[in-house]
DNA sequence: TTGTACGCGTTATCAA
DNA sequence: TTGATAACGCGTACAA
């Protein structure tokens, strides 16, 4: 920046408002800058930068899974949303534990990122104390819960599970049996799932748990041990995934079992393929990107110092119905 | 660290020195530290820290999409490499054009990453430029050439192409189209393909092109294009991703079109829902993240002040022969 | 519209 | 093993 003032004929300071607010520099001044900085390659230092300003223009964000498209198609969103202000993301994946998300927080604070984006409302004690001393905002998504560390965007667990298990027992189904990851939010839809249909229709739903993320071969698995292992027999299926639905059809494909006849499944995220299996997916939908675009407006908003607007934002969920149940 | 140092009874430095080196400090000091650390809740200021020593510990890493599971798993493996020694990752998609690109380079060199993952070979002047003056090591990945920036991590475009004509003339096809997204280097697979096919058939190959990103949608279009408008019948589609392959499968399916005995198929990518597919793709698979793992490991070695070792690392390419084709 | 002086929170260098 | 001092490259007063 010294260089480029000498060359520009201008203290550094100058050059440092041409870059920071053109406006307050002299037209002649800033072409003059401007060619300086052409002829240095000059690129800021953004790092000395955030030091001096105590504004680092980053914003951390934590998912659990950066290969699940249900997650990084959120951050697609909040990333551009973000962009636009001219915010850069640092994004990392936590794996579905708490303890895991720590270390996390720890190494993006001492970034010091204007704020930070959590995957749901779950977390560790000194996570929170970080959070809180660093005083930043901060932005819980994929879930909601009246008492959120900050601001809170996303959707409700256990009415998406009650609302399944209506529509099922309002479909007809009277057995049913549930798929499920190893994710705390999938486990919660699920319960409310099971809690609802069996106070419906006074059965108890089979379970098939696995501590691993969801694959086809879950899904596989999952039916067989629902039929084989708790006699699951023409009833539905819910699923804490659209990929493990899939699973569950493949199965019930090779099991020569008709889908929904037989056996229903429903499964969670309306992932683009669900569209087009056979028979396509009955799925819950949930708008990612609004999601992320939310979670970019809420923090934007609150950078320009505005504390209006709702802290937690229910952006629901929507049964879309199609063949397999 | 001031705070820190005066409850520890010491100086500001011997903080640091304690955290950057603690065998540097008695067991006394440590212990003293360590606690006053606890007790005020301090959190190093990674950005003073990168000034003040000219290494950020950030490593840049650029990939057309975050959503597509080809990068973001390559890119999962990439990070796990570089977080074992204490990097942190700053992600961007850069969609499929160099000027977009161009920008996003010149944002993240100013926040000083000590390396940074390109995708591709292709980049504009000024990215070059850019990088050169940056002096840190640069590894492009996903693709080969005989003249990288800096490192290189992939496999060749055209070989594939060439592999999967050769494959799809010695199981019998006369004819052939392909189907292709805008991507560019989906589009030199295809090329090369084209032009080995013709070359040992004798026949030219059909083209559906299309300029977006790749969905089952423009699958089923492209088999139709084909079809309707360049009569392909009883021939091979090679396909510049298994989405599109599956939509090609769909249509064929729609269309009463046996698979692979009237139309066969060839995606390339091996994503994971190819392999049950009905029938299941026959696709080309690249190790993903073996990718990312060598890229980490390359930059490592550069921090290391090693200059052996292959600066481009061919990692080869599969063909996985399943039901379509 | 421009410049001077200072501080942001670290690491590096040297001396004790 | 520890401490004093000087950078690192910028933004923010404040003054001109």
């Amino acid at each position: 920046m010294e260089a480029v003032g000498r060359l520009a004929g201008v203290s550094q300071v100058t050059v440092s408002r041409a870059l920071s607010d053109p406006a307050k520099v002299s037209p002649a001044t800033m072409a003059r800058i401007r060619e300086a900085i052409e002829l240095t390659g000059y690129v800021p230092n953004a790092l000395a930068g955030a030091l001096a300003s105590n504004r680092s223009k980053l914003v951390s964000a934590l998912v659990p899974s950066i290969t699940n498209v249900v997650y990084s198609s959120m951050i697609q969103a909040f990333a551009a949303g973000m962009r636009d202000s001219g915010y850069q993301i640092m994004l990392s994946e936590t794996g579905f534990t708490p303890t895991e998300e720590e270390e996390l927080v720890a190494a993006h604070l001492s970034r010091r990122p204007d704020a930070m984006l959590l995957t749901g409302i779950h977390h560790s004690a000194r996570t929170r104390r970080m959070l809180l001393g660093a005083s930043i905002p901060v932005v819980e998504v994929w879930d909601i819960t009246d008492s959120p560390i900050d601001l809170c965007v996303g959707f409700s667990h256990i009415e998406t599970g009650r609302a399944v298990a209506d529509f099922a027992y309002e479909a007809g189904h009277r057995r049913a049996g549930v798929v499920s990851a190893g994710d705390e939010r999938a486990r919660r839809r699920i319960d409310a799932f099971s809690e609802r249909f069996t106070q419906r229709s006074g059965v108890a739903v089979g379970q098939a748990l696995f501590p691993a993320q969801a694959s086809l071969e879950c899904g596989r698995n999952g039916l067989s041990r629902l039929i084989d292992e708790q006699g699951l027999r023409d009833g539905l299926v819910f699923c804490s995934s659209d990929l493990l639905a899939h699973g569950v059809l493949i199965e019930a494909q090779a099991r020569g079992l008709s889908v929904p006849g037989e056996i229903a499944v429903i499964g969670f995220g309306d992932q683009d393929f669900g569209a087009w299996t056979t028979p396509a997916i009955t799925t819950v939908r949930v708008d990612r990107a609004a999601f992320g675009h939310a979670a970019a407006q809420a923090l934007l908003h609150r950078f320009e110092g505005r504390t209006d607007g709702a802290s937690v934002i229910d952006l629901g969920f929507e049964i879309v119905r199609r063949g397999s149940a």
